[in-house]
DNA sequence: CGTATCGGGATGAACGTTCATTCCTATCGG
DNA sequence: CCGATAGGAATGAACGTTCATCCCGATACG
């Protein structure tokens, strides 16, 4: 055996995996119609693969609705965690977080669409909800950390996350709805507003 | 005609209503469920009925979970606005309404999450829609008013709608996934982060 | 160097199942 | 008795999934 032999031959053009145009398809229509609403053939339209190819990929549709959410889960945690600041102080530690989530917001809609539609959902096995957990863990350090540091309220830090959470999610969905504009501005302006929510 | 005959008759006891019994079936099966997860016979036997009796109360099952919607959402408008102090200054408004919803999440864990999984869905239909914005619109007449009378921050009511909307049910999901309790007190502290979140 | 053979990925028509909806029969109050 | 109502088996469409077949590049051979 020769060192060529072992390698994979040129391989020109064709690598864009089926794999990855399955699970963008997949992403597209599960975050416009949800889950059951959405058939396998359309999903293979979409990826422009036959109906059967998804089964070489993922033993059934619960298999990949569960692939995708641990994608997509995954890339958010890292969107957020990646140079996070350990050693900042509290109130830029958030501001960090804050700009993350809302860069991760604009620049991917889909995929947040699709995450929130699909939190908790009955049909998520047990490797996504580890993968949600994962996730989650930093932000509860975060609070308790904070909260040591007698810089924001002592409360119960998943109370916290809930309320700054759920209100950057109210956000994102109104600004779906057309309901308001999603700009830096306005984002900042609410990253403000949660900032006083939670402070001391 | 006499005025007995426009009355209906005694009526003894049988009266609790199929389409009630049909909507109060379908109101737990599409919060745990969603539409789409959701099969029509199922609502019928949980709901005791023939599968056939479904659609002489209903056209269809989009017509069902329409007519559900606007059950539910207009029951939740109507627990807010009812008896609201118009007169009185904004914080205490705002401990009212945030009283109000804190209440009726108690009492209607099912409702809230049919409404939060339901929300702005593509099977919903104008008058939904419409009802949705009838029930929005006193919140957004309050923050207007809160804003002329600069006790609320200068922002886009929408904005500050959609955060304190979106913190309360962020409060109610975490609870619902057992992440936190909810109690009269949390909802107290919550209650004070919200406000200080949108207070000048 | 050209041709035959091979093998595994991809395919989409076909399968059995389940769905929303219909319709005919049974029931019941008047 | 009769008309209206309820029931649930029947129905056709649509679903998730399978599988016999196709396709194509790599390899072996003459």
């Amino acid at each position: 055996m020769n060192v060529h032999s072992m390698l994979p031959t040129v391989t020109p053009h064709e690598k864009p995996d089926k794999r990855e145009a399955i699970l963008d398809a997949a992403l597209e229509l599960f975050a416009e119609r949800g889950f059951h609403g959405t058939a396998v053939p359309l999903v293979a339209e979409r990826a422009k693969v036959g109906a059967g190819t998804i089964y070489r990929y993922f033993e059934s549709k619960e298999a990949l609705v569960n692939a995708l959410y641990q994608r997509e889960k995954q890339a958010l945690g890292a969107a957020i965690v990646d140079a996070f600041p350990f050693d900042s102080p509290p109130r830029a530690q958030f501001h960090f977080f804050w700009d993350r989530i809302s860069v991760y917001a604009l620049a991917h809609p889909t995929e947040l669409a699709f995450l929130e539609l699909h939190h908790h959902a009955p049909y998520l096995d047990a490797t996504s909800r580890a993968v949600e957990e994962a996730v989650l863990a930093p932000a509860f350090v975060f609070f308790q950390n904070a909260i040591e540091a007698q810089v924001v309220k002592p409360l119960d830090p998943m109370l916290l996350g809930a309320l700054v959470w759920g209100a950057f999610t109210g956000l994102v969905r109104a600004a779906r709805e057309g309901r308001l504009p999603l700009t830096p501005e306005s984002l900042l302006r609410a990253e403000e507003c949660c900032w006083e929510a939670i402070r001391r």
